[in-house]
DNA sequence: CAGGAATGCTAGCGCTGCTAGGATTCAGTC
DNA sequence: GACTGAATCCTAGCAGCGCTAGCATTCCTG
């Protein structure tokens, strides 16, 4: 019994290793290079170890992006509880939004751009994913006015993910992002 | 002298038949089918061909995404004229963008989403870029009031820009997309 | 101590983007 | 009309990719 529990320990132990391992050779370098060979060097482990853990390269970036979840829920909580009132809250966690994938660009990436295959708006979503957009919808609500809280929230979510993706990819310049953003909030807000 | 006319001209047809066999390949089974080998096949040249056309890939997949910034930006345009007074505009306009990402995905894809080194926010960026911003300007104007015009252009673009990409990415059930658009559109209405 | 399960490695498959080098075709010259 | 140089285009191959089959080795159990 023991022994096999000490091995389920390893185990996890060691794919919370390939995780974090990922999630560094990314953000150092990219995800483009987070090769499964530079993956399984960094972990000293051979590569068919990662396959005994994942099913494949995207179940190991779905589980970085599942830990970025929880950071941007984190963040955006925090945001709120520090905000001076609830109404002027919906500013504070559309920033710490901005900030958090301004500070962890791949991290974002792997979040909401790349097309991983993870549930998103359903109920088997991960809990952290809920959270952070329930965080959202928190914050939004003081605003809501008559329009549907749900749709509100997404609505306003696709504001700040459009400015941040196209800012991210050069599509807008970084210059006038505070600005933008300032606008979405005036427009947002009631 | 006509000779080299006459190869110019060939040189220029055989370039355009890749960007379209590109375009094909990419629109019937998605950007990952969209091998050189394959490509270099279907125009019934070997690979090396390719690239004394195109530097690397990436610039035949800038190629398709100038020719899809044409036929966006002409969408526009039709949607604007469309529009039965100018203040209504915005709402045709903006049905004309979600409505092209959802009918040209994989075009849509490739100029907004994908990473490709393409000048966007400057001044030598595609004449059908600018083309584009400029009719969606000219629908948001009536409904600037005193705020400035290109940033307030850039964040309606970039609320359409979430939309778009999130629900394309199964980030938001599709189903609501319709009642999100409107919600928008309310907010940046005046 | 023997048998069997679990573990992790080496080696390799089929694919990718890209390129070096040589064969072939073509245009202009004597 | 044969010769030369340039332009054109192909074959073959490199290094790297995600992923896996199959064999050693290690470890636990009876």
């Amino acid at each position: 019994m023991s022994i096999q529990a000490r091995r389920e320990r390893e185990r996890a132990k060691r794919e919370k290793l390939i995780i974090t391992a990922a999630r560094e050779l990314a953000e150092a370098e990219g995800w483009e290079a987070v090769t499964t060979r530079r993956l399984a060097e960094r972990v000293e482990y051979s590569q068919p170890v990662l396959y005994s853990h994942f099913k494949n390269k995207g179940a190991i970036m779905v589980a970085v992006a599942v830990e970025g979840f929880a950071d941007l829920a984190g963040e955006m909580r925090a945001a709120r509880a520090a905000a001076p009132d609830v109404r002027r809250a919906l500013a504070e966690v559309g920033a710490a939004y901005t900030a958090f994938a301004d500070r962890h660009p791949v991290l974002y990436d792997v979040m909401f751009n790349q097309a991983v295959d993870l549930p998103f708006a359903t109920a088997d979503a991960p809990a952290a994913l809920h959270a952070g957009f329930d965080e959202l919808a928190e914050a939004v609500s003081p605003h809501a006015g008559g329009d549907d809280l749900g749709l509100l929230t997404e609505t306003f979510w696709a504001g700040l993910h459009g400015l941040v993706t196209l800012t991210r990819g050069a599509r807008l310049p970084r210059e006038a992002h505070q600005r933008r953003l300032e606008l979405l909030l005036a427009r947002f807000t009631r």
